[in-house]
DNA sequence: CGACGGGACGC
DNA sequence: CGACGGGACGC
């Protein structure tokens, strides 16, 4: 789904919407994969390659390709189509590849017709996804989290719910028993780091879905269990202990002052081919992620946006309606205060943005079905107007949403496809799905015109600003928190280590003017988007602090050590560069291990008794548009919403920050580690 | 507290 | 039909 193939604003071609035909222009005869390079003519891709290959799976052997292909060229132009026979029997296998000449048009086929369509004399929807490798070969990557204390109840779609608000969820795949039983956990794949990032920063321990006594776990997947019968793969992670399921300790990892110094961890790739064109990366060239922060490299394929719940068979995502009440009611549950609602807010209220522009391709995909008729037969609203009428968390979002938004908007951003302005938590998805509700009655919710090369950058654009939001919104917290502790404690010696921060403080107006900034560009999105928008990789490299490392060394329950990085939640096998180097530079200055007892302590109880909150991002909304936030010093209270907005639930996390200055576990750590 | 999804062309 | 290096004892 989503953003495979990195970030051309090429349109479509001629993408007039759906079920439009394609004519099948020229076909190339091109057999297979990897050309050379034919640069010359065909139609011109700034990266390697002029096709996008998807593997289709649930094909009826009886199915030909008379009968696949046009179903294919509703979505794009099809260079070809190859259905796989065994060699010797010829028997058709039951599945084909389809070339398309973009993966733009290969995404928009994995998004109408992934588990969407039934070949006549086919058991199932079929199965579209990239072909294997391809999207490595495409340059993408993936971000691959765990998520663990999930409602055995829930479905894909729910789980995708929550993790939207922070991205595009590539996929979502519940673990599941023999019976179908989801196993309480899954994993949950974006195509950005930040995006995963985000969301860990906001869910991880802190949001509970209905009915589990346990916040979420949310962290870096591990690499995946090698399959036997792999052989090419795992690049990179050279550790000992592979079969080892043992957590990384799962400390939350404390919010996000990776932002300020270099997450984009330096030349680090062995083992990894970069991917083609690197440069073209949409959001400052991020470097292909390292074995520990995704699954393995191969196997990306199943990137669709599948979701075959138990109830199967059918196709449309909407007609799984009934599980739509589940995560409506799930935020908000039991003791309003426990329960949080993963809240990300823009710094624009909605109506500043032309809903035409907020809706991409992907809202235009989802609209279709959410507005089907089985969705409007969906007769939840009672129940979605009392969750939402609740509004435990309030904020603004009602009456930002109410006035602002009609209903296609409320409908593309409740499929969380990320829309530019949109508030996007399972919170305020009861308000967008009740706000979805009156239009489909009203009408069949029209559905305008994709206008892809714009939409996508705006897509893209939003998306990013969401991230930044999140991340300003977490580093505000772990900044006022790092004050109050310094004021605490104020060891002399420690305020040179700290002074990075300071210094990145000082970053904050010109980041927060670079979100507000993309997110207007975003709203107009005009084409000179791109010259506004400053790549986070920018940013970063502009705050980039001295010496700092977070990467701590852990030894697992086998007894092998790993490093868990504090900051970005990462965990990996190997001894990260960084951490050597710092711990020798350290080792002149010894005294400071001693400092870091009092701050656990000190901060454990406040943990503990801490009753997570929503993320008020009212508090951003303010901020992010004052000149000088002169942020951070006080706690904040917003009578709007009679909600302290200061410790916030990123708290739940080890915020201390000795972590920044030091290897070692703080007792929260372990405590967590052996909880 | 749960860890990875059917099938995979072709030289 | 091969598949990517760094190191090996400890709770």
């Amino acid at each position: 789904m989503g953003t495979a193939g990195g970030f051309r604003p090429i349109p479509g071609p001629g993408d007039g919407g759906f079920g439009s035909g394609f004519q099948p222009p020229p076909v190339v005869g091109q057999k297979r994969g990897y050309p050379f390079a034919g640069r010359g003519s065909s139609p011109d891709h700034s990266d390697g390659s002029n096709f996008a290959k998807l593997f289709v799976g649930s094909v009826p052997r009886t199915a030909t390709e008379e009968i696949i292909r046009p179903l294919f060229e509703e979505h794009g132009n099809v260079i070809e189509v190859a259905l796989i026979k065994d060699k010797r029997t010829g028997q058709q296998q039951g599945c084909c590849f389809v070339k398309y000449t973009t993966s733009e048009e290969a995404d928009r086929a994995i998004r109408n017709l992934h588990n969407q369509h039934t070949l006549p004399g086919g058991v199932g929807p079929i199965q579209v996804r990239y072909a294997d490798g391809e999207r490595e070969r495409l340059g993408a990557v993936e971000y691959k989290l765990f998520v663990g204390s999930l409602n055995k109840q829930a479905s894909e779609k729910e789980v995708k719910e929550i993790f939207s608000p922070y991205g595009v969820v590539e996929d979502v795949y519940l673990m599941r028993d023999e019976m179908k039983q989801s196993r309480g956990c899954g994993f949950v794949k974006y195509s950005h780091r930040d995006m995963a990032l985000a969301a860990i920063n906001a869910l991880n321990g802190i949001f509970t879905m209905r009915g589990c006594d346990q916040p979420l776990s949310v962290r870096f997947a591990d690499p995946k269990k090698p399959r036997p019968g792999d052989s090419r793969g795992t690049p990179a992670f050279g550790g000992p202990g592979f079969g080892s399921r043992f957590q990384p300790p799962g400390p939350r990892p404390t919010p996000n002052f990776g932002e300020f110094m270099g997450d984009r961890i330096p030349i680090d790739v062995r083992g990894f081919r970069p991917p083609i064109d690197a440069g073209i990366h949409p959001f400052g060239g991020q470097l292909p992620p390292r074995s520990s922060e995704m699954g393995l490299p191969l196997n990306l394929g199943g990137l669709a946006g599948g979701f075959r719940g138990p109830n199967q068979g059918l196709v449309n995502p909407a007609s799984s309606a009934s599980q739509q009440n589940f995560n409506q009611s799930a935020s908000q549950h039991p003791p309003p205060g426990l329960q949080v609602s993963p809240v990300l807010k823009t710094s624009q209220s909605p109506k500043q943005l032309p809903p035409s522009n907020q809706l991409h391709s992907h809202a235009l995909t989802y609209s279709q079905t959410q507005t089907s008729p089985a969705l409007a037969q969906q007769h939840n609203q009672p129940q979605n107007f009392n969750s939402s009428g609740q509004l435990p968390f309030s904020q603004p979002a009602p009456s930002q949403e109410s006035p602002g938004l009609g209903g296609q908007l409320a409908v593309s951003q409740s499929m969380g496809a990320s829309s530019a302005a949109a508030t996007h938590t399972p919170l305020s998805m009861n308000l967008q799905s009740h706000a979805a509700a009156p239009s489909q009655q009203q009408l069949p919710t029209p559905i305008q015109p994709p206008q892809n090369s714009p939409s996508q950058l705006a897509h893209m654009l939003s998306q990013q600003k969401q991230t930044l939001q999140a991340r300003f919104q977490s580093s505000q917290q772990a900044f006022s928190q790092l004050q109050q502790q310094l004021q605490l404690i104020q060891p002399p010696n420690q305020s040179s280590t700290l002074q990075p921060s300071s210094q990145t403080i000082k970053q904050q107006p010109h980041w927060a003017g670079v979100v507000t900034h993309t997110a207007a560009s975003a709203a107009s999105a005009t084409s000179d988007a791109h010259t506004s928008t400053v790549p986070p990789a920018a940013i970063n490299t502009q705050v980039v602090a001295p010496v700092k490392c977070n990467w701590t060394e852990h030894t697992s329950p086998d007894g092998y050590k790993y490093y868990y990085n504090s900051v970005t939640g990462e965990s990996k096998w190997e001894r990260p560069e960084e951490l050597s180097v710092i711990e020798q530079q350290q080792q002149k200055p010894p005294i400071l291990q001693p400092h870091n007892q009092p701050h656990p302590q000190l901060l454990s109880t406040q943990q503990l008794s801490q009753t997570p909150q929503a993320q008020l991002q009212t508090q951003f909304q303010t901020q992010s548009q004052m000149p000088h936030p002169q942020p951070l010093q006080q706690p904040s209270f917003h009578s709007q919403e009679g909600a302290y907005t200061q410790m916030q639930p990123a708290n739940n996390s080890i915020n201390d920050p000795t972590r920044f200055h030091q290897g070692f576990p703080t007792t929260q750590e372990w405590a967590w580690k052996n909880k």
